[in-house]
RNA sequence: CGCGGGAUAGAGCAGUAGGUAGCUCGUCGGGCUCAUAACCCGAAGGUCGCAGGUUCGAGUCCUGCUCCCGCUACCA
């Protein structure tokens, strides 16, 4: 196990424009946060940040929509994201947002450098403009006849009858959907990021080291992008709603969201350090720092081209270790949507299944679209929390609780022996600190979660053929008390290794049989983690059952929203 | 259209350097009764997306195709 290594995680920064749903957790957080609780108990440094991403033009426009400010909007999602973060043990140490003063400099700092540099290149070009919004409009924003096949409705990117591709000057009556005017072309100055002149070093950075480290997918879609030639991307926008330009010349103009964005990983590092008395540059300069960005496959572009490319022009800042970006969740077979409001808010589970944050996370890691697209439905997250949770690691727990306090009151029966015959599957119970430990280390959470899994089956096929209420009734006390000795062991480690996966589970399991948390590196086959006459708190249910009734119940309130 | 990822038992996934397919859940049969009718053992169930090819032998290599997803586009 690697420790005293210092790293810096990120999660992507969700949007605030609307709450979060299961596919966000599935992602880019519960990973993350795995990851994150692992590395530290292992022994190493770790700075877990994130923060809400609150510029754009989707927000301003759904402040319009709406007849609130952005402020508004912001704060109001900011608030919900931010509480089921802190429900479900998303163990960030900061979580910021790209509103507050700190970002806005860094931000301005950033971009402020790069253009003293000179490493920018500023282009005029026309764009469509909406009189009455006084505002440009995004491709998506005009509509209007398709020149081709003449539906009505085609957008200015493409025509979704005929799947042309489309310029939106190409367009007969053009209509801005903001105001349904008819926009008109204006002139327009950007200032542009020339990616291409950064070819050589994402070559060489990534197609030459990272070809076998990184996820195929994320080395793929880089590859693939790379190949077809890097182009300038403007990294400035005409809205109202953002970081403004730090320029004589920027006049109305905002750094483009996802110029900013990223920076924000930067900003609430320093904003933590603040906080906490400590210094943020190690977490990005010192070149020993590894920094993974989990996000969702979306973002691979942004995360393994764009802002390495940003951070690479700006100098001396460390790059990506790693990028394991997942791909999809689906809901019931379909696209999650958040226009369609196909989609499990995460507010709203909350309420519904209260102390069952990780029931969630264990179905979303177990399940988690690690290499592919996944498909997310309410029976099966019933039949794992009952069948594998409830049954496998809850009842485990349950019983080895209850023989305990039925033999002996509470009280961890006395040590085994030198010459005890079960040495070999205290060998086993030991070896699960590693293998799980590989897992993680190679972003396997799935691997990782059913080998805690599989700990909690040989426990039970342990005790299933000891059977020590038999042995008890035949008089063998001293047998029996080597088997729950070992059985104690087993629920200690459990609660030890699902500390990563499923926090308030760890933190009940350690409640109950008065545990102090180690560092995984301590943990030793010839230490056991859980001594003879240490009392055992009373029995409790870790894990409840989930009634149809209550998935019937979810799945009407799904199709009755469509 | 181009590029990337995926397609393996009813469901979800593994399959390392090519050698007659594994795991979890579900189903069926048995055992046990400490346990949240939970647990343990056994069985059934797959022409490995389709069509060719290389090879003594291919899920694994090559070619073509189909379907799903993403990127390519100021939807962040």
């Amino acid at each position: 196990m690697i420790s005293n290594q210092r790293y810096t995680i990120t999660s992507a920064l969700p949007y605030t424009n609307g709450p979060l749903h299961i596919g966000h957790l599935a992602g880019a957080y519960i990973p993350a946060d795995i990851y994150a609780r692992f590395k530290r108990i292992t022994g190493n440094d770790v700075v877990y940040i994130c923060g809400s991403d609150e510029h754009g033009v989707a927000i301003s426009i759904r402040a319009k929509a709406e007849k609130k400010s952005p402020k508004q909007i912001i704060d109001k999602y900011h608030t919900i994201i931010k509480n089921s973060f802190e429900s479900f043990g998303i163990s960030f140490d900061n979580y910021s947002r790209t509103s507050n003063k700190i970002h806005h400099e860094t931000a301005s700092k950033f971009f402020d450098d790069l253009e003293r540099k000179n490493l920018f290149e500023i282009k005029t070009s026309k764009q469509l403009f909406d009189p009455k919004e006084n505002q440009f409009l995004a491709d998506r924003f005009v509509e209007g006849t398709c020149p081709k096949c003449g539906y009505e409705h085609a957008y200015g990117d493409q025509c979704e009858n005929c799947g042309s591709s489309l310029n939106p000057t190409d367009l007969i009556n053009p209509k801005s959907k903001l105001s349904g005017e008819k926009p008109v072309l204006k002139e327009t100055t950007h200032w542009y990021l020339p990616l291409g002149d950064y070819e050589n070093f994402i070559k060489e950075w990534i197609i030459k080291d990272k070809k076998n480290k990184w996820k195929v997918n994320v080395y793929g879609q880089v590859k693939s992008w790379i190949d077809l030639g890097l182009e300038s991307r403007a990294i400035t926008r005409d809205l109202d709603w953002g970081i403004p330009v730090p320029h004589k010349d920027g006049n109305g103009k905002v750094l483009y969201v996802w110029f900013d964005a990223p920076i924000g990983y930067i900003s609430s590092t320093k904003e933590w350090a603040e906080k906490n008395g400590k210094d943020w540059r190690p977490y990005w300069k010192d070149p020993k720092t590894k920094l993974i960005h989990f996000i969702g496959k979306d973002n691979i572009v942004f995360h393994s081209i764009i802002f390495p490319i940003i951070l690479k022009a700006k100098g001396e800042y460390i790059l990506p270790d790693n990028v394991p970006a997942n791909e999809f969740l689906n809901l019931e077979g379909e696209k999650i949507s958040t226009s369609k409001n196909w989609a499990i808010w995460l507010h709203e589970y909350l309420v519904d299944f209260p102390g069952m944050e990780d029931s969630l996370r264990y179905v979303l890691t177990v399940n988690a679209p690690e290499s592919k697209d996944n498909d997310f439905t309410w029976k099966d997250f019933q039949a794992r929390n009952n069948n594998e949770l409830v049954a496998i690691l809850g009842n485990f727990i349950n019983r080895v609780l209850v023989l305990t306090h039925k033999y002996y009151l509470g009280i961890v029966p006395k040590q085994i022996d030198k010459n005890c015959k079960d040495f070999k599957i205290i060998n086993e119970i030991f070896s699960y600190p590693e293998k799980i430990s590989k897992s993680l280390d190679n972003f396997k959470f799935r691997e990782g979660i059913n080998t805690l899994l599989d700990l909690a089956r040989l426990g039970n096929k342990y005790l299933a053929e000891e059977e020590p209420w038999k042995l008890i009734k035949l008089g063998k006390e001293e047998r029996v008390s080597e088997i729950m000795f070992i059985s104690l062991q087993t629920c200690a480690m459990l609660a030890i290794l699902s500390e990563p996966f499923l926090p308030k589970t760890s933190k009940k399991l350690e409640n109950i049989l008065n545990l102090k948390r180690i560092d995984w590196n301590h943990i030793s086959k010839t230490k056991f983690l859980i001594n003879p006459d240490q009392r055992i708190n009373e029995p409790e249910l870790i894990f409840r059952k989930i009634e149809d009734e209550e998935i019937e119940k979810q799945l009407n309130k799904l199709k009755g929203s469509d």
